[in-house]
RNA sequence: GCGCCCGUAGCUCAGUUGGAUAGAGCGUUUGGCUACGAACCAAAAGGUCGCACGUUCGAGUCGUGCCGGGCGCACCA
């Protein structure tokens, strides 16, 4: 309306844009149009502006225009329709009708050692992208991918087979022993890593393993399924401590049993994608040229694709993958079910015979999202270029590195867990997590660290509770710091890991955003206690009635900012930021125990003020629920 | 050498496609428990947004060049 109306007084399509003005008091939407108009009409913005305000038609919902500081609109909403509009309003979803499938994919740890707070921040920024994308309706599907035939896992067998001179037997026995087998093998990688720089004739062994993986024959390859199996089920339960989830789990081992590199080879070959090298240093070679994903324009250097010994490097099998996703392999797996997650949801993982009848779908989305740190972002690029360099130009665009910075871990935090640190590491503002050198704080042992903090905070303050009811209330908490915690941040910053912070529950916290939700429930269920119900608000809270509560600067405000939570999300989705709606939850929570010290809600005298007040208490608990959900954080009974 | 990321309060970080007086948490100082449990709230102090040019009515945000830090650039993944 506002746009039409500029359009036809001075003829020009100018975009109008809305904005929220910087401070309160300024209203509710700011708009800057008279800025662009100054440069076209050459005239003062403030004098277009107030021009502008004289002869505007009335708005609906917009009680009032003033013209501000050089030029600004600022817009007042009429507060009574829009709380009254809060009320009866439902939640709306951004996803288009026909927008296809989405694949999220991410966690894709190498099955060979216990995960640790590097991957946890994979994992619980995939994890919450998707709830984001599915809170706006998308269709989402997550999938973790499994590299269970890798050099990773096959330096854990070999430090099995050859340095400890183990049975697959006695590997299956260590996999059902008291320790923790991830964490078994978490040592045993680092100690073969460091056995390689002292004997460099041990690769000899790791590719006699790789050969054996490959050919699925022999004690090694026998092994290696069983470790990576055990690892990639520790992992499961690792995340599932976290409320991390998946819908498939694609393997490696299926992607060459299944001759998904060999279809993809064809293709590649028979587009002139990739090229044999007959001379130089990668004679004998398949390369793609530098040129497809250069990022030295002067001279790019060529990527190998296949090996001079006919093997296929990750990036081969990661452009077959990738095609795969999208549905233009033309080929699938075959599917069986690994186990129903306690809610009942289902996890498959890919096998490469036909073993059920019922075969889920998977595959074949419109849009696909990498979850992989920002190390790998040169690789990534040369896995677009190959789908670019088929043709596939469109999925070359929809294909998206959802990168993000590593964990590092901070000095004080090294110390803390007796690392020695070299006099060059001890100058650094970070240290880097290796799993190679054992070097890093193991997932599993930080989440029971933070439980056993939250628990003696729930004993001081909840001796009535029982045991197991305490220990529940623990996790939560535990949980909701350490996930947000890893989404506090923006993605393209490095978290330095530093113990004391990440176990803190005060200030921006999960804790804290959990705590408010748990101090409005309070109020509701002492109202319950009380034998009172809630009152039909819609009925109660007239237009008027809010028009009367909302003239409180305080409260309207405070219906702004909490009636605001699609928005918040729908912007996070489009910038693909996870901490935009952590700092939002954060900042309800504020607002919500500000609220809560100012204004005693039980004890209100005034009718209607206090059945408003019990509906802001209200409205709070859900939106502060929802928006913990969408960052997969519980709301504990107590706190 | 080339590419990507970062540099904002003592520390850790936000800053919404360029917009009005640059924000939060921690830490420091001070004040607030009659329970809708203080894992909280209120107040104060704290800034050359790395530096310099440029574009613009307007730059923390865009461009160029420097300075400082991190990460990549394998016939490993």
């Amino acid at each position: 309306m506002l746009r039409a109306h500029v359009a036809s007084r001075y003829g020009a399509e100018v975009p109008v844009v809305l904005e929220q003005p910087k401070q309160p008091d300024f209203g509710e939407i700011a708009v800057p149009v008279a800025f662009q108009l100054a440069r076209q009409l050459r005239q003062a913005p403030r004098a277009i502006a107030q021009q502008l305000v004289s002869e505007l038609p009335g708005l609906p919902g917009v009680s009032k225009v003033e013209v501000a500081g050089n030029g600004y609109l600022n817009l007042r909403l009429d507060r009574g329709a829009y709380g009254y509009g809060v009320i009866s309003g439902a939640s709306e979803k951004i996803a288009p009708e026909d927008a296809g499938k989405i694949i999220v994919e991410h966690t894709n740890i190498n099955p060979n050692k216990a995960a640790h707070i590097g991957h946890l921040r994979n994992a619980v920024l995939g994890d919450t992208f998707v709830r984001m994308l599915r809170s706006g309706g998308y269709p989402v599907e997550v999938q973790n991918y499994i590299d269970n035939t890798g050099v990773q896992v096959a330096d854990v067998v070999v430090a099995f087979h050859y340095l400890e001179k183990r049975t697959p037997g006695e590997v299956a026995a260590l996999i059902s022993d008291q320790r923790p087998f991830d964490y078994v093998c978490w040592d045993l990688y680092a100690h073969v890593s460091s056995y390689y720089k002292t004997h460099p004739e041990a690769l000899a062994w790791r590719a006699e393993t790789l050969h054996a993986i490959e050919a699925g024959e022999g004690e090694q390859a026998e092994m290696a399924h069983l470790v990576a199996d055990a690892i990639v089920e520790a992992h499961i339960r690792t995340m599932l401590r976290l409320g991390i989830v998946y819908d498939v789990l694609p393997r490696e081992s299926e992607i060459l049993h299944l001759k998904f590199w060999a279809t993809a080879f064809e293709q590649l070959k028979e587009r002139g994608a990739i090229h044999i090298e007959t001379e130089g240093k990668n004679a004998g070679c398949w390369v793609m040229r530098g040129a497809a994903f250069s990022q030295d324009a002067e001279n790019p250097d060529d990527k190998i694709i296949v090996r001079s010994n006919g093997t296929v490097t990750y990036v081969g099998k990661d452009i077959a993958y990738q095609l795969w996703k999208f549905g233009l392999l033309g080929k699938d797996f075959f599917y069986r079910r690994l186990m129903i997650y306690p809610n009942g949801h289902e996890l498959w993982v890919s096998t490469d015979e036909q073993v059920t009848e019922q075969i889920p779908s998977f595959g074949a989305a419109s849009r696909v999202y990498n979850v992989i740190d920002s190390r790998q972002s040169y690789l990534q690029d040369v896995v677009v270029a190959g789908l670019r360099a088929l043709g596939y130009d469109e999925q070359a665009d929809r294909s998206i590195h959802f990168s993000y910075e590593m964990v590092a871990l901070s000095p004080r935090t090294c110390v803390q867990l007796g690392i020695e640190l070299s006099e060059e590491d001890k100058r650094r503002p970070y240290v880097e997590v290796s799993g190679r050198k054992g070097l890093g704080v193991k997932a599993d042992d930080l989440v029971n660290e933070l439980i056993e903090t939250a628990l003696r905070e729930v004993e001081s303050r909840h001796s009535e509770a029982s045991d197991e009811d305490r220990r529940q209330v623990a996790t939560q908490i535990a949980t909701g710091a350490l996930r947000y915690f890893m989404l506090k941040f923006t993605r393209n910053s490095v978290i330095a890991f530093d113990f004391q912070e990440a176990l803190s529950f005060e200030g921006e916290t999960g804790p804290y955003v959990q705590y408010a939700a748990v101090r409005a429930a309070n109020i509701l269920r002492k109202l319950a206690e009380r034998g009172e119900q809630l009152p039909d608000f819609q009925a109660v809270l007239t237009k008027e009635a809010m028009a009367r509560q909302l003239e409180s600067e305080d409260f309207w405000q405070i219906v702004l900012a909490v009636s605001k939570v699609d928005t918040a999300i729908a912007r996070a989705i489009e910038s693909g930021e996870p901490a935009h709606v952590a700092k939002y939850a954060f900042q309800l929570a504020q607002l919500f125990n500000n609220f809560y010290h100012g204004y005693p809600v039980l004890s209100e005298q005034n009718a209607e003020r206090r059945t408003f007040l019990l509906w802001m208490t209200e409205y709070f608990r859900k939106q502060l629920e929802r928006t913990l959900d969408v960052l997969g954080i519980a709301v504990p009974a107590y706190m």
